[in-house]
DNA sequence: GGAGGATTACCATTGAGCGGGAATCCAGAG
DNA sequence: CTCTGGATTCCCGCTCAATGGTAATCCTCC
């Protein structure tokens, strides 16, 4: 791991310099970001000015650095997330048209879930998901669908962590979760009111890949105090099916046969 | 740069990686993965681990390796491209909804037009834009409004380099794209029929950053045998204004101002 | 069972990366 | 105008991480 002193290699420096950049900091002096990675000056310059010749971070009017174009262009050129948000986004727009409250795609990544697309109302109803963010498995609607529908060892292993209680609702007992994941599973959707903020409810429904499992949530954030919620299933449903088509999902034949045996 | 017999250093035969990957060829294997990048298969091997590490690389269940989740995410977070998109796209909806082809937005970058957002009809019309794709400035709706509110400077050069001939259509004489750039800036929205390819035109005006300057490009394609082509400009002028305000831009009266003086 | 590819293991060599220190540049305060 | 604190660039000797050959092993498909 490079020759550096504290045993790291360029690609770990690297991730870190990447990571110091967020919404509340999209760009910064190179002393800046050399102390919010804890990077030696000299190093911090030295892989700064690498990093700009290939463009992978640029350099604004200010003299501030932030994450390159062209960074965001051949990622985005060959990750896979672009495809899943295009077929999932004219969909999406869909419910967001109909339930008229933020929409938004997750995927379950390293015992989370990320969230890959939001659209929707920019300020009706509290929803603390962004683009990019991450949220628990336990405590989102998205991520207990992603969950339920996931191998059972994983199940077993996100669920020996532990799990904060966000809110009162918050699930947080694995025999109870258990029962509540098989009944996901099997009613095909999750709602769950004011887990992390009190003041919303989650609805999410899986997305399936063409090989039948399943690769994403579809979800909605409404006001808690709306009583038909339930109202809301139907659309959800009929639009992840949608995405699920869009990705090459040929019905769930195999899986109901499979099922049958 | 590295101890590497090729003079190049690591960040270099990372661009070189992730540059890969691609829509033809989101996943591959490590061997065919070096022999795309020329890396020593050795080399190849030992990076990609480092990767795979950092989860900048994923492996998928075939043993092939694509861009990580991780890199898609940190990305994400901290460029800038993802904010402008979030502003645009509920515009871009409302021009795709009235307008009935495919909508675009693209900003300038290293002479060439990146589209950063693509949203519209899967068929209709041909349309050769593409999500992180990019199209040369002189050939395209959107490069020539770009271009025509660049400083000018940035627009010599990049008349100085060799334009190619698309079709018959394409003007690459640096003279005649001179006035044509005065008049697209004057106008305000630049419209060229066939330029790339024959049988579809493209509509493209500016959208404003909160400094006043030209940051991106909107713009539709229509099939060119529609006879209404102006009258998709007010549509679009509207939207982009929108996009501008909303990325917090006060009206063009500095600039009215300036103008005047 | 064997041919062709992908992947891992081994290892001697070396120069790219490292980081401390000092000089320089720059902007705002006094 | 100078002073000051921060950002940035320059300099330079040390050293071990990265390198990339060769060869062994592991798969798969015919």
């Amino acid at each position: 791991m490079a020759n550096s002193a504290s045993g790291e290699s360029i690609i770990g420096r690297f991730v870190k310099i990447v990571s110091a950049f967020d919404d509340s900091h999209p760009s910064m002096s190179v002393a800046e970001l050399g102390r919010r990675t804890g990077l030696p000056v000299t190093t911090a310059y030295r892989l700064v000015n690498d990093l700009l010749l290939e463009r992978l971070l640029d350099r604004g009017p200010d003299g501030n650095v932030h994450i390159g174009t062209r960074m965001w262009e051949l990622v985005s050129r060959g990750s896979k997330m672009v495809g899943l948000r295009e077929a999932a986004l004219p969909f999406m727009e869909d419910v967001q048209a109909v339930v008229q409250h933020s929409t938004t795609l997750g995927i379950l990544d390293s015992d989370e879930v990320l969230y890959i697309e939001r659209i929707g109302s920019h300020s009706t109803s509290v929803d603390i998901t962004k683009i990019a963010g991450r949220l628990p498995l336990h405590a989102t609607s998205s991520g207990l669908v992603l969950l339920a529908n996931a191998p059972s060892e994983y199940q077993e292993s996100a669920l020996a962590r532990p799990l904060t209680k966000f809110t009162e609702t918050t699930l947080t007992d694995p025999p109870q979760l258990r029962r509540h994941l098989a009944e996901i599973r099997q009613r095909g959707y999750a709602v769950m009111p004011g887990v992390i903020v009190k003041e919303s409810s989650g609805i999410a429904v899986p997305v399936f890949g063409p090989d039948n499992t399943v690769v994403a949530a579809l979800s909605v954030v409404v006001p808690r105090n709306e009583e038909n919620v339930p109202a809301r299933v139907p659309v959800l449903m009929a639009s992840a099916r949608g995405i699920s088509r869009a990705l090459g999902w040929r019905g769930e034949l195999k899986g109901a046969l499979r099922q049958s045996r």
